[in-house]
DNA sequence: ATGAAAAATGCAAGCGCTTACATATTTGCT
DNA sequence: AGCAAATATGTAAGCGCTTGCATTTTTCAT
């Protein structure tokens, strides 16, 4: 059938091998139910004919496609590279493929991007964090895909999730800052709207802060993209204040390392003069100088396991439920008491 | 048609609106060929059932699918992430969306995305660098599959190439090294095998050596995976020969900055007392401390030349070829002259 | 040897869409 | 008003594959 000129099809392939079509589609996807010599014949003339199976046409007529799509807000920094390597490896152990897109922490862009990974006929999707639309939980219904929110735990949220709970983890650590005996504390979050893991970091800070005393309503909150530069800008107007803070909590390492740097600039001694802290324990936070005291974050563990649900959702119905991962504390040099103490 | 529990099809909207598929088809396609009443009434019909067309029917029936793959060697570092960023958004601008896998700098596991992306109906290709196997680009050729390859320029290349020439970038700033007065140097270099792109950093390193009158062979030369942590353990064997060097070049920034981090550790001043060179200006050459002298490269103009040559290749049968990019030296703080100078 | 059950293979109907080509409608002239 | 040309819409044939069901071949117990 092939016109020349066009890549070969299965018709090509069954006609060499002087088998059906069915046949063919069997020795591909289900070996055994093929006598050997038959799969030997054919396989010869896969191979003589350089035949690649035609995804589209697989797709439309088995009607799923073996694929699961990820929205990550971005390539750009490390933050999610790990977990979703770890994701793609569980994934593809089981037989399926993983397509990427990242949204660029835009909710316009996220809900493009669903739309043409359903349009392409993924099984399932990842999502990363709660806060979207409500039009695009019921679309989502409404296609009847499988999706799982990662890198952020909620009890109660509208899809299942596989994460942990930023803001007692951010508590825990603002905890520790203040038990060294900081009071004035600055807080270099990202763009809390949309982005439920931002604005539950920040949630966390002020829950230690009232538990401790403090007034919440006294930390002083920068919003700013996640990028080194942001942090290094964050921190300069941080620290422009007329009582400047003892110590900088960071909504991740990113921004973490962009402010350690800044403070560099500004001659100021990490954690002598001001203590910094980040969260995520993403490599940089390790070479950074000082070293980063963070949070760390089982990025492997919860790809793994975000994958393990998804999974579930699509071949056994399951919920995709499961339970919090931990995170802890790495102490490194970044933080210490307050200068005054 | 659909059945309860599907997503809606054409047919269902058609329905809807009163009008033949082919009609919405249009709608959706080619809104001119369509009076205004007509769309209006089938765009209603669109909203009302949600619908999604179903990219791969599409694909099928019109044979192209309008996406290009790119198989890149890693995701894990941000040499990639910023040339591609702008890759995708020049592709964006012209009707295609961008498919991206990693190979994890595996020539088995390239070849394999290879053969997803073109099974899943990618129009083109981006690769990067040439080294791999001819089978593949007999493949290629078999299937009419354009493909292009970036962030290495060879003039006589099997592929087209957008890039730039990582031999004499490389070898200018090894001169500017030698220039200053080091005569014993070391290279931390990612695995050359099967890497055009860091074979040639070396050979350019070879040239500058032989060019001053040096032994291109009392280089030492140390391979390793592009990591970090690679780049520091590297660095600690680099510096226990006997005699060792006054100036580490490393093939990437990443090496370099792990490099950096390790001479630190050994209580050495950079560059007082050794000399870190990078190559690639990512962003974490700027911050790291001291600021890492390194090879600039335009990954944001070679990512948009790369669009426009392959979006000019699947349209305009163009060649593809171009002219090589420029790249040049950043002199930050981590090259100083020999200690003994 | 022989027939029933099991295994292997073939047949053919779609999957949801695009697009020639055919047909129907509108437009612009005279 | 009336006709040709231009424009809008419909008809239906696939695109390359999977899979339920029908048919053929093999296997195995008698």
């Amino acid at each position: 059938m092939s016109k020349l000129g066009s890549a070969p099809t299965l018709d090509d392939v069954a006609k060499l091998a002087g088998v059906s079509t069915a046949t063919v589609s069997r020795c591909l996807n289900n070996p055994g139910q093929v006598v050997e010599a038959t799969r030997l014949r054919v396989q010869s003339a896969v191979d003589a004919l350089g035949y690649m199976p035609n995804f589209a046409a697989r797709v439309m007529a088995a009607k799923r496609s073996s694929t699961i799509g990820a929205i990550i807000p971005t390539m750009e920094n490390a933050i999610f590279a790990r977990g979703l390597q770890a994701f793609q490896e569980e994934l593809h152990q089981h037989g399926y493929t993983l397509l990427v897109s990242s949204s660029a922490y835009e909710p316009e862009i996220e809900e493009e991007q669903i739309k043409t990974l359903v349009a392409r006929g993924a099984d399932g999707l990842l999502l990363i964090g709660h806060d979207r639309h409500p039009r695009i939980y019921e679309n989502l219904e409404r296609w009847k895909i499988p999706a799982l929110v990662a890198w952020s735990y909620l009890p109660d949220a509208q899809l299942p999730c596989i994460g942990f709970d930023n803001r007692a983890a951010m508590a825990e650590l603002a905890n520790h800052v203040i038990g060294l005996g900081h009071t004035r504390i600055g807080v270099i979050s990202g763009i809390s709207a949309g982005n439920d893991r931002a604005r539950l970091r920040i949630n966390g800070i002020q829950d230690a802060a009232s538990q401790h005393g403090l007034d919440p309503s006294d930390l002083t909150i920068i919003e700013t993209p996640y990028e080194i530069e942001n942090g290094a800008s964050a921190f300069s107007e941080v620290m422009s204040q007329n009582i400047p803070p003892t110590a900088v909590l960071c909504g991740n390492d990113v921004l973490a390392v962009g402010a350690l740097h800044r403070a560099m600039e500004m001659g100021l001694n990490v954690p002598r003069d001001i203590s910094i802290t980040g969260f995520d324990d993403i490599e940089l936070a390790r070479i950074a100088t000082p070293a980063l005291t963070t949070v760390h974050v089982p990025h492997r563990e919860m790809g793994r396991r975000a994958a393990s649900a998804l999974i579930g959702m699509l071949e056994n119905q399951a919920s995709g439920h499961g339970n919090p991962l931990a995170t802890h504390i790495v102490e490194r040099q970044s933080l210490g008491p307050p200068p005054d103490a």
